[in-house]
DNA sequence: CGGAATCCGCTTTGATACTG
DNA sequence: CAGTATCAAAGCGGATTCCG
């Protein structure tokens, strides 16, 4: 395989490790993966994050077939968000590179302090 | 385990998804997989980066471990890089995401299509 | 309750020019 | 050859306000 074809086939992959890399992506699927939740139950358990942010993110994994999105026609509204048979696939990649990091943080924070120790000097 | 022990778990990941889904990380990671090459060479091999990005990634990939850069106090200079045992062991989780992207991408793209239809109309 | 709309700052990226 | 420096453009995320 030539150099040209390996970066071409990283080329997709690239795109979902974009997307799934941002602020809010992986916590949310994750915390979906214990069952569905509603917006603001969502809202709640993940600290910090907006309105915004979590509509958004919500959205765009509704829109890759990752989520569904139920709404319930009652006073007030309910949205019950759950993770569908893809998005519970996706765990499995996902949980692979978690233990490759918390096998590896260490090494890689002692790299980070040694070399922002050789440009200090 | 608790909705908020998942999401405090999975801070830890997202980090390094942010750092290898961002641009170029993972493009030139498995570039190099295939052995060490040259500063140029790698920007002439990976279509479309900057000379900039190019050092960017790089350094931030030394910093984390994952690349060694090697000076040859030649003239004219070379530089050349080559991953690292911990950058090669990244390898294999992402390769995992990168099969999971293959098999399931036709799936995504048919339900952003469906969701974007239902908007548009 | 579950959003949508707006504004605004920060970070990331790219283009360009210069250097040892 | 292998960078560094500077600047401009774009994108992402946050705070706030309004709505059915």
């Amino acid at each position: 395989m030539s150099p040209h074809e390996i970066t071409a086939g990283c080329r997709s992959v690239t795109p979902l490790l974009a997307r799934i890399g941002d602020k809010w992506t992986i916590l949310i699927v994750m915390l979906l993966s214990a069952g569905p939740r509603r917006f603001n139950e969502i809202k709640r358990l993940v600290d910090g994050i907006s309105q915004r942010m979590l509509t958004l993110t919500l959205r765009n994994l509704e829109r890759d077939g990752l989520v569904t999105r139920t709404v319930f026609p009652t006073i007030p509204p309910r949205v019950d968000y759950a993770l569908t048979p893809l998005g519970q696939s996706l765990r499995v990649p996902v949980m692979a590179l978690g233990r490759w990091v918390t096998e590896n943080r260490d090494t890689m924070e002692r790299s980070r302090t040694a070399f922002d120790g050789r440009e200090g000097a």
